[in-house]
DNA sequence: CCCGTGACGACAT
DNA sequence: TATGTCGCCACGG
């Protein structure tokens, strides 16, 4: 057991979102403390791939709603996989964005 | 120990 | 309103 470095703060923040719902990199950077490095929210995902249990990074998106990471996801798997959970996806780009909204400032008052 | 990297965000023009 | 640029901070080498 290792301490609970920024990394797995983020990870552990992301698996707590509800299947249908999404957040920003900066909502969860701002829970952390770290408000102004949203980048590192987006830095420790490139690893949550190798993290366990895996983390539905899918349903972090930037601030716009806009899906940044279905890049690293390759093709169209994170989309479908939104798709899949009831979020409406256009142009890579969620619909009504913030209506599945999921802050965990908000969620885990 | 120093430098570069990076799935973003806000501000300036 | 749209586009471009800068800053942010933790981790790896």
């Amino acid at each position: 057991m290792e301490e609970p470095n920024f990394f797995d703060k983020v990870y552990q923040v992301v698996r707590l979102i509800p299947a249908g719902r999404v957040t920003s990199y900066g909502a969860i950077a701002a829970y952390l403390g770290t408000k102004g490095s949203a980048r590192m929210v987006g830095y420790a995902m490139l690893a949550s791939s190798k993290a366990y249990p895996p983390v539905p990074a899918h349903r972090v998106v930037n601030r716009s709603g806009l899906l940044t990471a279905k890049f690293h996801f390759g093709g169209n798997l994170m989309q479908e996989l939104l798709q899949s959970e009831g979020i409406t996806v256009i142009d890579d780009q969620i619909k009504d964005f913030k209506t599945h909204y999921w802050d965990p400032a908000q969620e885990l008052l």
